[in-house]
DNA sequence: AGCACGCCGACT
DNA sequence: GTCGGCGTGCTC
């Protein structure tokens, strides 16, 4: 990433009457509108602003003087300014430079930081109801029982809501707002209320083990030193979150506020209770399905500084911070920070880049850092603190191999069989001391393909390229990529054969068949996204763990991360090949990081956890860095193969993502896109081709990908390019420039 | 993103 | 004859 080249916009520039301002809308549109200052009225740059726009309003944000590039008589004036804080300079540099790097328009980008002002209603100031002090017979009002009631219930009290009010009283609510009409009963404001908790950074010390203790005060020393980047990284359980939260705590003590940002999955209840705990409150949340009132509520807590400390999803990081001191991003590695929420960033990306116009220190916290990020500590670029040992110093779990060739699972009673002979004993043993096993398999439902025995036919999806996965628990075939479900048909559709169609490949459905009939003594669960969709199920899934009531846990990824259960001392990974396959440059760090993740689950600090790899190719790199604890080596050698290949972060890459309904216009934008790709020297362009999800929901996508030096930027060539061609708009054209996933 | 304008098919 | 489909283009 290269250093900002815009301008800043000086703050403190003020725009008054007749003069014109340049209005960002959060709309994708490539510039921002010239408006005039209306009679009366002065404006400073970030100032949140309504204006005409067509034949309706738009909210949007003063960015600096008026360019003068339109036709005056078009010009229209601003309507007024809410009453917000103004958008800060940084936040307002930070997108302009996030907009150039991602080739999004910083409208799309500007519409994530002010969503909530959009349709923004001013806060009611608070108030509670006291009796006004004239009886209701001095009013003229009829004195019906349940008036009487409610008159003697208020007595001198104040009560906080009609509600509470009316509940005393023994009346219904309609009562109290009748009382109110009338006069007899009064509002009184409250003085403003924080709705954050305070946050203490001395509440609860922990007691940090020495290398903690060493590494949190690298982390504390840099709080208040400017821009920095430090990669916080120790294995799971060696305590990083409690060595972060010093650098917290730090900000806090200097008065500044923090965000920490979390893939959305690991936005839990747990993660707030653990910050709770030290800090003596909750931290602000910010994630995707926040109701429209918390989400206004904390936009406007963090504009004011009121919230201290943001725990978010990446798009905390285009929040209105008055005064950000400090950006936590953990699990740095996840590639669920690069996503798309309207515009497509990396979230971690570009936190580093909002740390840099900041001025303010960054952490980066992984088990397993990203490669990216172990290149950018080599360069010296990034500072590091590892943790070397566990915490506690619980032993690491002992990881084998199980070879399915020379292996192969007997099959049973029940069928065909997924877990191989030493797996097997293995549980047997584990479930023989009364311990617990997770049998960990990243795919849901009960068999990945069904096929018709007769013709061979594959049942698809409809509006996808993909297979439709047989759930046995719902008794529906379903599309994992779009949610179409059906019913399992009688007969096939290409050969009419009946009752011919044979699951193929285990899901965790199947697996925990197995399981089931193997060991019909012991608790089997499975356990998958689908299973855990309310936060409450995710709790009691928990309990059930750690309460015993359940033996044998048979999951997909979303039991690879979290809490640690004591009981848990064996791990099957059913199909550790399973992520290696396909055409994505990080298949196999993801796998690694993931397995390594999984394999974290087991073991506690009297007893070491066991994991058995099952797999048809024991001598791939990644099964032999697992087996071995040898990490370093494997990230060594996928270092070696992307420099050798030039791909990122040696090279560069940069996605074009056509899309539309109508796959003949999708393909032959493609060509014309083909015929003006840019040439040169390090300038290469693959495809068009068929996106690994050529078909999603309805809509046929194609791609193109431009390679290109370490030293070149794409976004000038990207830019050129698209300038040059025509696509009709009936394609969608989407840039992503350093691509995580080829689908 | 909205919203209107515009040009071709089935209806009160 | 009009209502309405969504392709195309514009909004300071």
């Amino acid at each position: 990433m290269t250093p900002s080249q815009s301008t800043p916009a000086d703050t403190t520039q003020r725009f008054t009457a007749g003069a014109q301002v340049a209005v960002l809308l959060p709309l994708p549109v490539d510039t921002a509108y010239d408006y005039k200052v209306p009679e009366g009225a002065e404006f400073v740059s970030g100032d949140i602003v309504e204006v005409p726009l067509g034949r309706r309003f738009e909210v949007g944000v003063v960015w600096g003087p008026g360019r003068h590039e339109v036709n005056p008589a078009k010009l229209r004036e601003v309507v007024h300014k809410l009453d917000v804080p103004p958008v800060p300079e940084v936040l307002r540099r930070f997108i302009d430079w996030a907009a150039g790097y991602t080739l999004q328009p910083p409208g799309a980008l500007l519409r994530i930081a002010i969503n909530p002002a959009r349709r923004w209603v001013p806060p009611q100031p608070a108030s509670a109801i006291a009796a006004a002090g004239a009886t209701l017979k001095a009013l003229g009002v009829k004195a019906t029982p349940a008036r009487e009631k409610v008159m003697s219930a208020v007595g001198q009290a104040t009560f906080p809501t009609a509600t509470a009010l009316a509940s005393k009283a023994g009346v219904s609510s309609g009562v109290i707002r009748q009382l109110i009409d009338a006069g007899a009963l009064k509002l009184v404001p409250l003085p403003y209320a924080s709705p954050f908790h305070a946050l203490n950074p001395a509440h609860a010390r922990p007691r940090l083990e020495a290398a903690q203790g060493q590494a949190a005060s690298e982390l504390v020393k840099k709080v208040n030193g400017g821009f920095s980047v430090t990669v916080l990284d120790g294995v799971t359980g060696s305590g990083k979150t409690e060595v972060y939260f010093e650098a917290v705590a730090a900000a806090l003590k200097a008065g500044k506020q923090v965000v920490i940002l979390l893939p959305e999955i690991a936005l839990t209840a747990q993660s707030l209770a653990r910050f709770a705990a030290r800090f003596g409150g909750v931290p602000a949340l910010w994630h995707s399905d926040l109701n429209y009132k918390a989400r206004r509520e904390t936009w406007a807590g963090v504009a004011q500084g009121d919230a201290r400390v943001v725990i978010g999803a990446r798009s905390a990081l285009f929040l209105p911070f008055r005064d950000l001191g400090l950006i936590v991003v953990d699990e740095e590695h996840e590639s669920a920070f690069k996503q798309e929420d309207g515009a497509i960033y990396h979230a971690r990306d570009m936190a580093v880049v909002r740390a840099r116009e900041g001025a303010i220190p960054i952490v980066l916290s992984s088990a397993t850092p990203s490669l990216e990020t172990i290149i950018n500590v080599r360069k010296g670029r990034y500072a590091r603190v590892h943790l070397p040992s566990r915490y506690n110093a619980a032993a690491l779990p002992r990881i084998s191999i199980i070879d399915m060739k020379a292996n192969p699972p007997e099959k049973g009673a029940w069928g065909r069989a997924w877990l191989a002979p030493p797996l097997v004993n293995a549980v047997n043993r584990t479930l023989a001391s009364g311990e617990q096993a997770l049998l960990f398999l990243n795919r849901r439902g009960y068999a990945p393909l069904t096929l018709c025995r007769a013709c061979g036919h594959r049942l698809h999806c409809p509006r996808c390229t993909a297979w439709l996965v047989e759930h046995k628990l719902t008794r529906r075939l379903q599309c994992h990529h779009c949610g179409f479900s059906a019913q399992q048909p009688e007969s096939c559709s290409a050969c009419g054969a009946k009752d011919s169609f044979v699951p193929c490949g285990p899901g965790i459905e199947r697996v925990a068949e197995e399981a089931v009939a193997r060991w019909p003594e012991a608790n089997v669960r499975a356990v998958a996204s689908d299973t855990l969709d309310r936060p409450s199920a995710v709790q009691e899934l928990i309990e059930d763990i750690l309460e015993r009531r359940i033996d044998i846990l048979v999951g997909t990824q979303v039991l690879a991360k979290g809490h640690h259960f004591p009981g848990l001392t064996l791990v099957g990974v059913v199909d550790a090949d399973l992520g290696l396959s396909g055409w994505d440059l990080r298949a196999a760090e993801r796998t690694h990081q993931l397995l390594h993740q999984v394999a974290g689950r087991a073991g506690r600090a009297d007893k070491p956890g066991h994991v058995l790899l099952q797999t048809h190719d024991p001598a791939h790199p990644v099964m032999q860095a697992l087996a071995t604890g040898e990490s370093d080596a494997f990230m060594e050698s996928e270092i070696e193969a992307r420099e050798a290949l030039a791909m990122p972060p040696f090279g560069r890459l940069t996605a074009l993502i056509l899309s539309g309904p109508d796959e003949v216009a999708v393909i032959a934008a493609g060509r014309t896109l083909a015929a003006a790709a840019p040439r040169g020297d390090g300038i290469e362009v693959l495809g068009p081709a068929p996106a690994f999800m050529a078909l999603l929901r309805g809509v046929h996508r194609h791609r193109l990908l431009l390679k290109t030096g370490r030293a070149q930027a794409p976004q000038p060539l990207v830019r050129e390019w698209l300038e040059a061609v025509k696509i009709p708009s009936s394609v969608r054209v989407q840039i992503d420039v350093d691509p995580y996933s080829f689908y």
